[in-house]
DNA sequence: TCTGGGGTCCTAGGACCC
DNA sequence: TCTGGGGTCCTAGGACCC
């Protein structure tokens, strides 16, 4: 007996300009991107003029003149997202969550109450249409990867099956890039080795294969080249790590530019660990230079931590030595602080036997106990008024912002 | 013709241990 | 005196995805 096709992709079009369309029918049918100095998203109108996300403002324009662009509307994007992918959850409780407009889900468990894979899919769609006015396409396969890229060719708005019987047909003679994973580096390898179709993909040697991509890209490759595909739907993700970086433009290589730059990332990061009750061990530092090459330095802690003043420390002490041996850099065009190995509880304690705060305040008082407590009662002010209410004195970032900082809080939002 | 920010996973080499 | 193998952890860098 064949296995049914019960996994399905769901993916809203163009999602954040279709939003905006939504909202304002004066933008419908017109082509328009989300953002400003960098295009956060296009519409199909601005699509066909080869307009897409990433793209910088000005380029946008110069390839669409007739280009509208809009400011964002976060809230709403969080909310209609967790909207669309609610309505998933009507019909199945196994939704994987995979970016905030993007779901798979499994419905072989309700077929009997709901109906066949696709009218599901259907149902789904006329209401993400009907209840929140946006259009949404689903792919359904008996894998998630086949069914991710049944969605790929579903857009925009529609609803496309994979028959098992058809799946090796539908997916040689697609191109390469349609795998996950295959992105331009891969790309450009399998081209220089004539490989441009998935079908040829497929009858390579698996040999030649991980040679020419190494062996876990080559080994999965080679798998998803024949659809097979053992991923489960996995309903809750824990994250891995915690990160954020600022894009500087192009300023000066000097502890008076990257300290309260590194501060201020630390305590976006420290807060956000904090309230999710996560520590981790390691801090990596980011330094890109003004040629856009990139150097990072990580430091393994003995113990986990969360306090934005140690993680601070730290990651400066790593900015120095990147200082230190690339002294010819002069200026530098971002900076990031990243945290790692992540445990699942409150760093308050640990923090104390790191050997950072060797200064007892008073007895029985560290000064990690003292940030600790510093950081808690920041961010129940923020809770209360808001990120801008309070932070850091010596933080006064000048950098120019290409990115709302709305747009921010979206990407830092746990989905 | 230089795109921002938040992530994941893989590779390779070195240190260290048994 | 060059003679093994296996495993784990760590760092640095790269590719990819949304």
């Amino acid at each position: 007996m064949e296995a049914t096709a019960t996994i399905l992709h769901a993916d809203l079009d163009a999602f954040y300009a279709s939003v905006e369309q939504m909202l304002d029918p004066s933008l419908r049918g017109r082509a328009i991107a989300v953002g400003g100095g960098v295009v956060l998203a296009a519409s199909y109108e601005a699509k066909a003029f080869g307009v897409h996300g990433g793209m910088p403002g000005r380029r946008a324009r110069e390839l669409c003149p007739h280009l509208i662009f809009v400011p964002g509307n976060f809230r709403h994007y969080q909310r209609l997202g967790d909207a669309a992918i609610g309505i998933l959850g009507d019909y199945t409780p196994l939704v994987e969550r995979i970016s905030i407009d993007e779901a798979f889900a499994d419905v072989a468990g309700c077929l009997h109450l709901f109906g066949s894979p696709a009218e599901i899919a259907q149902t789904v769609r006329t209401r993400v249409r009907r209840e929140l006015g946006l259009p949404i396409s689903i792919g359904i396969a008996r894998t998630k990867h086949l069914a991710k890229i049944a969605s790929q060719v579903a857009k925009p708005d529609g609803l496309l099956l994979v028959d098992p019987a058809d799946e090796l047909e539908f997916l040689h003679d697609l191109p390469v890039e349609v795998i996950w994973g295959v992105g331009p580096a891969t790309k450009r390898r399998l081209a220089e080795a004539g490989v441009t179709k998935v079908g040829q993909l497929a009858v390579m040697p698996g040999q030649s294969l991980q040679k020419l991509l190494g062996h876990a890209v080559g080994e999965k490759l080679g798998a998803l080249a024949w659809n097979r595909d053992p991923r489960a739907i996995v309903t809750d993700h824990r994250a891995r790590s915690v990160g954020a970086q600022s894009a500087l433009g192009r300023r000066p290589f000097e502890e008076r530019v990257f300290r309260p730059t590194l501060r201020h990332l630390a305590d976006r990061i420290g807060s956000r660990m904090r309230s999710k009750a996560l520590s981790g061990r390691t801090v990596t530092v980011r330094v890109r230079f003004a040629d856009l090459r990139s150097i990072t330095r990580a430091v393994t802690l003995p113990a986990p931590v969360s306090a934005t003043a140690i993680l601070a420390e730290v990651a400066e002490e790593q900015a120095r030595s990147v200082r230190a041996d690339f002294p010819n850099e002069a200026t530098i065009s971002l900076l990031g602080i990243s945290v790692s190995h992540l445990e699942r509880q409150p760093a308050m304690q640990l923090e104390f036997s790191l050997g950072l705060d060797d200064e007892a305040v008073r007895p029985g008082t560290s000064r990690g106990a003292a940030r600790w407590q510093a950081d808690r009662a920041l961010d129940a002010v923020r809770q209360r008024f808001g990120w801008e209410a309070i932070g850091y004195g010596s933080v006064v970032l000048e950098t120019s912002r290409s990115v709302p900082d709305a747009f921010r809080e979206l990407a830092e939002k746990d989905l």
